[in-house]
DNA sequence: TGTACAAAAATGAACCACCATTCATAATAG
DNA sequence: CTATTATGAATGGTGGTTCATTTTTGTACA
């Protein structure tokens, strides 16, 4: 078994175990246990329980963050775009939901990682959003006034939320194409250049 | 003094003591000190550590839906009620950043509290975004087609995302009013009634 | 106003369960 | 036969909670 192996089945766990009790909840001994290794083999590939959550948290905003570019970078209309980014998070949620949970969590920690640290990946991934907006406000599709900071941190925010009910309700009232389509929807009239 | 006095003043010192080192971190005896009281002296008044979280949460939660029903009603315009859920939000948090800062961590964990409790108090101050959009509705102001329930969770996210950037960054790019602003254009403008 | 005293409130040192981390030892690979 | 990898019992620090003791409060009476 390469090295890699275990450091994957380990994170693994490690998302599976967080999703279900929450960081400080999990012991060392139930991610071991989950990943069938001992509880000093984590140590081996690991500093600290700490370390597990942060190359997590890499790891898998990195992956999330090649898709999603891959699937934008086949778009040319910037409202397209944008529908795919909503679509996309909102699937990717129900694909991985421990994964989500535990990102929706941690996500909100106030601690040193994330106040000093401030999640570099993260940002790269909503900064996808502004990217898009810019690009739609030169394009003269969206209007000029509404400052890409702010519309970044409100469509994160609003998927962000929405996702939320994936992870809490067990029978989620609507379909995941449609809380995407409303959701995008309701920004891309908004966000419409004045008389178009 | 009251008893009253004292449960307010380790609900305060609670409060502190939880947005800068976050509720597992913080020790019984931080908020102890913060409080002034001996540690026995919080289990006078709260029946364990848990205990102060959520009994904060329910005190607090209740005064901030009071504050912003009381705004709302003197309001005819569903259009102009959204407007001041959005700016009340934003205020509140800008007022209260280390309340604001435990909600929004604490809201996030995943924990039997959250999971099955589901925070009543919670749930209700979002519904009253969406008995504005019924009324809207009904009205004839905002699209027929748009699920309340989603409106509800987007523009709650949208606003609570927002209120991280107070939250995090020292000097916020951006005002309140303007942030606020800027979020209940785009929903009220996106949820216009198709050719109105 | 001062004294006595019981009830209520507050104290904080001590207890102990918990669990992240370590490391001497064992298993496996090359 | 050595180096690498894995094991899991033992350790040690931590911090929530308890409770025997002290302090404060409220009341009655002279």
């Amino acid at each position: 078994m390469r090295v890699s192996d275990k450091h994957q089945k380990i994170t693994q766990a490690a998302i599976k175990v967080f999703a279900r009790k929450g960081f400080f909840n999990a012991r060392i001994s139930d991610i071991a246990k989950e990943a069938k290794v001992a509880d000093g083999t984590i140590y081996l590939y690991f500093n600290n329980k700490y370390d597990i959550l942060i190359s997590m948290f890499e790891d898998e905003i990195g992956k999330i963050i090649l898709r999603v570019r891959m699937l934008i970078d086949k778009e040319e209309d910037p409202r397209r775009m944008m529908e795919i980014f909503a679509l996309n998070h909102l699937q990717l949620i129900e694909e991985k939901k421990d994964l989500a949970e535990v990102l929706q969590m941690e996500l909100r920690q106030s601690n040193k990682f994330m106040k000093e640290y401030r999640n570099k990946k993260f940002i790269e991934y909503i900064d996808i959003i502004s990217t898009i907006v810019r690009k739609g406000q030169e394009m003269g599709l969206f209007n000029k006034e509404l400052l890409p900071g702010i519309i970044k941190c409100s469509y994160f925010g609003a998927l962000d939320e929405m996702s939320r009910l994936w992870i809490l309700t067990p029978k989620p009232p609507y379909s995941i194409e449609e809380a995407a389509r409303q959701v995008s929807d309701i920004f891309l009239h908004g966000m419409m250049t004045p008389q178009t």
